[in-house]
RNA sequence: GCAGUAGUAGCUCAAAGGCAGAGCGCCGGAUUGUGGCUUCGGAGACGAGAGUUCAAUUCUCUCUUAUUGCC
């Protein structure tokens, strides 16, 4: 079993675990942030180790450049960029999303445009696998389809369609892939749960995939809310929810569930009250980069105006190397002059937060306080 | 002193006898499994005076300022 759970609080569906990966243990809840090009933009990954037990990289984008042959010579990620946490790769079956990279997909696979060669890929679910395993991150994630908020309800049918079925693909040449592997040094495998908004799309995916016995249970396609749903924002929370709720209904209790996409404080902390595992976002570090500051206060806008003489350090009540050591009128005279250090110690700041956050709802959650705490964060994070 | 050229947004420049635009800068909002480039709003200007005209920022004249050349 690679998942224990240790907690459950007593007031809400949130939950402690521990996963094992070929690499160790890790706690749940966890946030990862983005390393789509093996490293999170600005932060190097020595001191991401710092603040982050795990993060996330992208195999496709990866087999793009540097390639696979790269990696695989430094046995994997994690010597390759030399970080010492735990590795998740993304299939790049969110880039379906972006209509620079993504032309079309059957059951077979997916057709991407190389955006360096221009040259047309094809890439099976099969070959997703071979990718994700040379890549040799702890954990993979199936090829998935990800639907957007355009595409009509018989789209997004077919993209539940095409989720199942290369996700039973991708099981099968996973497990053959990984047949001779020790077991305590095979990678883990996560499916992703699409559907959009629509419950009986979300629940018959779910209930498709959960038969197939996957490592961990993803939720998809939501938690891109302006994307999905317009400017509607407390709508958007609403739908989230509701399909956190169905696909915790029919996965298995006992394998971790991870809300892909999800980077907001407090939506994340809403998710884990839902019996959420696992996070990742690039929301964190793209707005520390843009200059949306995460604090125990709330977000703030580091350009704005009023901080100009604001000798104060980001957060007076963070305790990170940005906040020690440098005011906001400096962050913030950087990150104006587009200077890298700005970008880095703004990003360093938003993901220490994070790292915050969760320590503070897993205390909580011991203590079957989360409820309060999540009460608390909702009325002070503004 | 004479001749030429130019005065339009904070800056650099457009256009047009009838609603004056852009880029940069400024102010604010978005940002969620990151190819890259962020992106979306907002405020903000016709050097001064007179004349021609239904109508002048535009044409004419005077003044003024800047700039170039010549004596």
């Amino acid at each position: 079993m690679s998942f224990t759970i240790t907690h459950k609080d007593k007031h809400t569906k949130a939950r402690i675990g521990i996963l094992k990966t070929k690499s160790g243990d890790i706690e749940t809840p966890f946030f990862m942030p983005v390393a789509t090009k093996a490293t999170a933009k600005y932060i190097n990954s020595k001191k991401l180790q710092e603040i982050t037990p795990a993060i996330i990289s992208n195999a496709f984008l990866l087999s793009l450049r540097p390639g696979v042959e790269i990696i695989r010579r430094f046995k994997g990620i994690k010597k390759f960029m030399n970080y010492k946490g735990i590795t998740f790769t993304d299939s790049g079956g969110f880039q379906m999303y972006s209509d620079y990279l993504y032309i079309t997909s059957n059951e077979k696979g997916v057709y991407f445009r190389n955006p360096i060669s221009g040259e047309k890929i094809f890439m099976t679910s099969g070959e997703n696998m071979k990718l994700q395993q040379d890549i040799n991150a702890d954990v993979a994630m199936c090829l998935d389809s990800m639907p957007i908020y355009k595409n009509s309800k018989e789209e997004i049918k077919k993209a539940v369609e095409l989720t199942i079925n290369w996700a039973e693909k991708c099981k099968k040449e996973h497990d053959r892939l990984q047949e001779n592997i020790m077991k305590n040094k095979k990678q883990l495998l996560f499916c992703i749960s699409q559907g959009g908004i629509y419950k009986d799309l979300r629940e018959y995916c779910i209930k498709e995939l959960a038969k197939l016995n996957f490592d961990g249970y993803a939720i998809g396609g939501i938690a891109l809310p302006e994307a999905l749903y317009g400017k509607e924002m407390e709508k958007a929370k609403k739908l989230e929810q509701q399909s956190i709720k169905i696909h915790k209904k029919f996965s298995p209790e006992n394998k971790p569930c991870y809300l892909m996409g999800e980077g907001n404080p407090i939506w994340l902390l809403e998710a884990i009250a839902l019996g959420v595992d696992c996070f990742d976002s690039r929301y964190p570090t793209q707005s520390a980069r843009r200059g949306t500051i995460f604090t125990k206060n709330g977000k703030i806008k580091i350009l704005n105006k009023k901080y100009e003489y604001d000798k104060t350090p980001i957060d007076k009540k963070c305790d990170c190397f940005t906040c020690k050591n440098y005011s906001r009128t400096y962050v913030r005279f950087l990150l104006r002059e587009n200077e890298p250090v700005g970008k880095e110690l703004a990003s360093y700041h938003n993901l220490y937060f994070m790292k915050w956050l969760i320590e503070e709802a897993k205390k909580h959650i011991k203590k079957n306080t989360f409820i309060e705490f999540l009460e608390k964060m909702k009325k002070t994070y503004k």
